[in-house]
RNA sequence: GCGCCCGUAGCUCAUCCGGAUAGAGCACCGGCCUUCUAAGCCGGGGGUAACAGGUUCGAAUCCUGUCGGGCGCGCCA
């Protein structure tokens, strides 16, 4: 046998016993883990599918299928249950096959090949260097790196980027706000623009500012007020991420589309397309040709653009930067740019794929501690940080917190409850199964590859099957995920289906028994086990600790 | 008003391209540490999957409507 695979092999056997069967008919070979154990290791619902399609009853179809499958080795049992489904009970052999699997392939086991080798970039965080990032931006960290990491998984050569917003209103605005802080800290009279900035950390950078002169010191010089604050922020925003524990391949600052002159050659591109019009003195485009539910203003009659353009510039420069596949995570608050974004790169006219770039939006955070939510931090003013939160309740919980949920559901994070629980939170659970298993193989003292060829005949407890059950599925929930962009199915899949089984076989059962034989076995599983959990919290960008 | 998303246990959430008895953590009750880590395990209570229809062998899942919530609808980014 050399696919270790079973459930594909098992579908291929299931796919010709349907055509035996009911020759000429066509259906979806569909498998799936049985609830309950005793229904064996798959059960299938095509009999169900070809009932009325064949006109039998779906028994009698489930029946004619069994027959028509006849003996295979590695098909102890094939049942027909409830209302036809067929369940299939593996043998022993072909159930641990995967022990063995696990050993040879490592820390590689549950990579797949969907990427194929090819390039795609993933944009995510990219937060205006106006403040420290916030907990909606530590969302986006955590799952933007771990969406990064699933595809690297499947073979995608995955380049993450940041694109810093460092121009238009936002950037002179905080320009004006330090300035202020700047006159205050010299004693000056001053005054907060408007919708100035009022963050501590703002009176932070004019005191820093204030305090190195720079040959201004009535700090009047704007133009060096942005630089420096732009400088200070970005840095305080990498000492965050790097904290947090991702790392950027590339930043992209959006004034370098200007300076570049990749605005203006946008703007040509689309008139040159015909989609332009003037209007009331500014220069439109005709998104709605393209799927926009308006028409969007490019120019302003100031002569100033919209973020718009620099944005369709910033996309037709990651594809010609030769990313056929962009995925950009953001929250949901932007969904409104999807559209327009994908409007304004099929209106250039310049062959950019339709649906391009890709998006994996999610929504937004809401912190709470105890019951109540919490808006204020100390230093950014409205709104709680990444850094309060990883201070507060540590990395790994942080990271796991957020990558628990769905991308679609609003997130509350309730500090109180992640730090006074954290004994018991789930990210414990997993990395407590991990370190378990490391203490149990360092405890044994042996050498953990020559667990490889270990004999598995003894095992075959239902502990056991289900535990090899779980880990022969990781690399196709590793697959899913990536191709879902969806993280929290590595963390549920972990947590319920690796750790909790763990848990469990280790308090029902000894490993470092006297019968060697039956010793051997038992650790051939779990060391396969541990790999699992290491190699999924890998990928979760989670630490695996020996010890806790 | 229009668009997108959501509504599942007391709380926070999984399950969703239709499958068998809807799961987990927290909280609550009762057991298990002379033995490889009790940050663990076992057992128990707790549900009209917002509501009403529809589709079919089968609906938390798909469709329609109603109600409730979030986000977005600038010559802001």
């Amino acid at each position: 046998m050399h696919s270790p695979d079973s459930k594909s092999r098992l579908a291929g056997l299931v796919r010709d016993a349907v055509t035996k069967a009911f020759p000429g008919t066509e259906v979806a070979i569909e498998l799936d883990r049985p609830k309950n154990a005793e229904h064996g290791d798959f059960a299938t619902n095509v009999a169900l599918q070809l009932a009325k399609r064949v006109g039998r009853k779906p028994r009698d179809a489930a029946q004619a299928i069994v027959e028509a499958l006849g003996r295979v080795d590695e098909i102890e049992r094939a049942d027909i249950a409830g209302p036809g489904f067929i369940n299939f009970t593996f043998s022993r052999a072909a159930r641990f096959a995967v022990v063995p699997l696990v050993h040879r392939v490592g820390a590689a086991f549950g990579r797949g090949e969907a990427g194929e080798g090819r390039k795609m970039m993933v944009e995510f965080v990219s937060a205006n260097p106006t403040g420290p990032l916030h907990v909606g931006h530590g969302r986006q960290a955590a799952l933007g790196d771990a969406i990064a990491s699933l595809l690297e998984w499947q073979d995608w050569k995955i380049t993450r980027e940041f694109y810093y917003n460092d121009s238009g209103n936002q950037i002179a605005n905080l320009a004006l706000s330090v300035q202020a802080r700047i006159r205050e800290a010299r004693g000056v009279a001053a005054e907060m623009p408007k919708d100035g900035y009022h963050g501590e950390y703002i009176r932070e950078i004019g005191r820093e500012y204030a305090a190195a002169h720079f040959g201004d010191a009535s700090g009047e010089n704007l133009e060096q007020i942005r630089k420096f604050a732009v400088a200070y922020l970005r840095n305080e925003q990498d000492i965050d991420l790097r904290a947090f524990g991702v790392d950027f391949d590339s930043y992209f600052l959006e004034s370098s589309l200007y300076t570049d002159g990749k605005v203006e050659e946008t703007v040509r591109l689309l008139e040159k397309a015909g989609h332009t019009y003037e209007s009331e003195g500014a220069l439109w485009l005709r998104t709605t040709d393209f799927g926009d539910d308006k028409d969007r203003v490019m120019r302003k009659s100031d002569g100033t653009f919209t973020y718009f353009v620099p944005d369709v510039a910033y996309h037709l420069d990651k594809y010609r930067r030769g990313f056929a596949d962009v995925l950009n995570v953001q929250g949901s608050d932007h969904h409104s740019t999807v559209s327009r974004v994908r409007a304004g790169l099929q209106a250039l006219g310049v062959g950019v794929p339709q649906g391009y770039p890709g998006y994996a939006l999610h929504k937004m955070v809401k912190v709470v501690r105890a019951g109540e939510e919490v808006k204020m931090s100390k230093r950014a003013g409205d709104y709680v940080t990444v850094r309060d939160l990883v201070d507060e309740v540590g990395r790994d919980a942080v990271r796991y917190f957020f990558l628990m949920r769905t991308l679609e559901t609003e997130l509350v994070f309730d500090i109180e409850l992640a730090k006074s629980q954290s004994d018991e939170n789930p990210v414990y659970y997993v990395q407590y199964a991990h370190a378990r298993l490391c203490s149990v193989l360092r405890e044994w003292g042996g050498d953990v590859a020559s667990l490889a060829n270990a004999d598995l005949s003894p095992l075959g407890s239902a502990y056991e099957v289900a535990l090899a059950q779980s880990l022969a599925d990781f690399p196709e929930v590793m697959a899913h995920a990536a191709a879902e962009s969806a993280p929290h199915l590595i963390t549920y899949y972990l947590h319920d289906d690796v750790a909790a089984r763990l848990h469990t076989y280790y308090n029902a059962e000894r490993f470092l028994v006297d019968d060697e034989a039956v010793k051997l076995a038992r650790l051939a599983l779990v060391a396969a086990a541990r790999q699992v959990l290491a190699n999924g919290l890998a990928v979760l960008g989670v630490s695996a600790p020996e010890r806790m």
